[in-house]
DNA sequence: ACTCCGGTTGAGACAGAGTCGCAATCACAA
DNA sequence: TTGTGATTGCGACTCTGTCTCAACCGGAGT
C-alpha cells in the first residue's frame, strides 16, 4: 500500500506539472495495473476494467498508459509475437525476461554482468546507450515434461539436423 | 557467390523434403535477400522486386518469409517499433543489434560473455533456452552531435529530474 | 458551492502489418 | 506432354494501435 502510494504520488505529480488532471479513468487505470504484478496487455486492461463495471474506451486505455510509461511508473515490453505487455515498476527496478514458449509465464531476471558487458558494447563502437530490450526464450522447468511429449508426439516437423542439411 | 550457392542448396533442400516447390516468385525473393547484406522489412522487399518488374503480391512475400525464416537460412528480428526485419544469416552466424534511433542504423554485435551469461541465467531458473533476442538502443558515434544540437533545441519535454519528482 | 474553460472521454473511422480463402496458375515427376 | 497438388494474386479480414470530434468533466478561481 505504502508503495502504491508513492507511485500514485509520482502519477499526480507529473499529470500536475503539465496542467493534465487525474481523471476516473486514469485512477481506474492506475489501479488496475498497481494493483497486481502481472505483465498485461491494452486489452486485458480494457476487459478487466469493463468487467468490474468500469465504463472505459480502448483510446483511453492506450492514451493513459502511454502518460504512465511517460511519467516512468510503468514499463512497457515486447513480450509475445504481437504489441506490447505494460509492467508496474518500482523505482530503480530494471530487468529483463525469460517467456515460456509453452505456459505465456514470464519471469524477471537481473543480472549485473550482463548489464556491464553492454556498456562495454556500446563503448565499442561509440554508442550511446539509451535502453536496451533484452528477451529470452524457451521451456520453463514445469513444461518440460509437457514439451518432451509433445516433441515425441510429432515428428518433429522442424528439426532438420544437419546430417539432411546438405 | 560461393556463399550464396550454399544458402540455395540448403533452401532447395528444404524445400524437397517437404514437398514444396522452388518457384520464380520463392527464386526473387530469395535473391533479393542474399543479393545485398540488409535488414529489409517485408514492405521494401515487396517494392523492391517490384521495381524490378517482378510481379509479386504481398501475401506470397510473408508465405515466402516465412520459409526462408524456418528453413534457417534468414533471420527474422524486431528493429523498430513497428514490424520486423529480416535479415540472411551465414551458417552458425549469430549476432544481436545496436540501433541507433537517430539515423535508424544497425550494427550488429557478438559478446561471447553476453552469451554464456544468459546460459547461467537460464539454469539458475531452470529453464531450456530456445532463442533470445537483444537490442541495444541509442546514438551512434556520428549522430551524437545533431543529437545533442536537438536536444538543446526543444527544451528537454520529458526529463523530469528527480529534484522535481516530488 | 458555482462557474467556466481547457483538458478528457467514448465511439467509431482509420492506418499499418500481417493472415486467410479461393479460383486460377504453375512446377515438376511420370 | 500431361496431371495433380502446391502456389499465386487478390481482396477481404484481423489485430493492434491512433486519430477526430462533439459532448463531458476536473478543479482553479470566485
Amino acid at each position: 500500500m505504502t508503495t502504491e502510494k508513492r507511485e500514485l504520488q509520482i502519477f499526480r505529480k507529473y499529470l500536475e506539472r503539465r496542467g493534465l488532471k487525474l481523471t476516473s479513468e486514469r485512477r481506474a487505470l492506475f489501479d488496475e495495473i498497481f494493483g497486481r504484478h502481472e505483465h498485461l496487455e491494452a486489452d486485458e486492461l480494457l476487459v478487466r476494467l469493463r468487467a468490474k463495471h468500469k465504463k472505459i474506451s480502448r483510446a483511453t486505455i492506450y492514451r493513459t498508459l502511454e502518460l504512465l510509461v511517460d511519467s516512468g511508473i510503468v514499463g512497457r515490453v515486447r513480450i509475445g509475437d504481437q504489441g506490447y505487455r505494460y509492467e508496474r515498476l518500482r523505482a530503480g527496478d530494471h530487468h529483463d525476461h525469460l517467456i515460456c514458449d509453452f505456459c505465456g509465464r514470464v519471469i524477471e531476471f537481473f543480472e549485473p554482468r550482463i548489464e556491464s558487458l553492454q556498456d562495454d558494447v556500446a563503448a565499442r563502437y561509440g554508442f550511446i546507450l539509451l535502453s536496451h530490450s533484452h528477451q529470452m526464450r524457451g521451456i520453463c522447468r514445469s513444461c518440460r515434461p509437457r514439451a518432451k511429449a509433445a516433441e515425441d508426439r510429432f515428428s518433429r516437423p522442424k528439426a532438420v539436423p544437419r546430417s539432411l542439411a546438405e
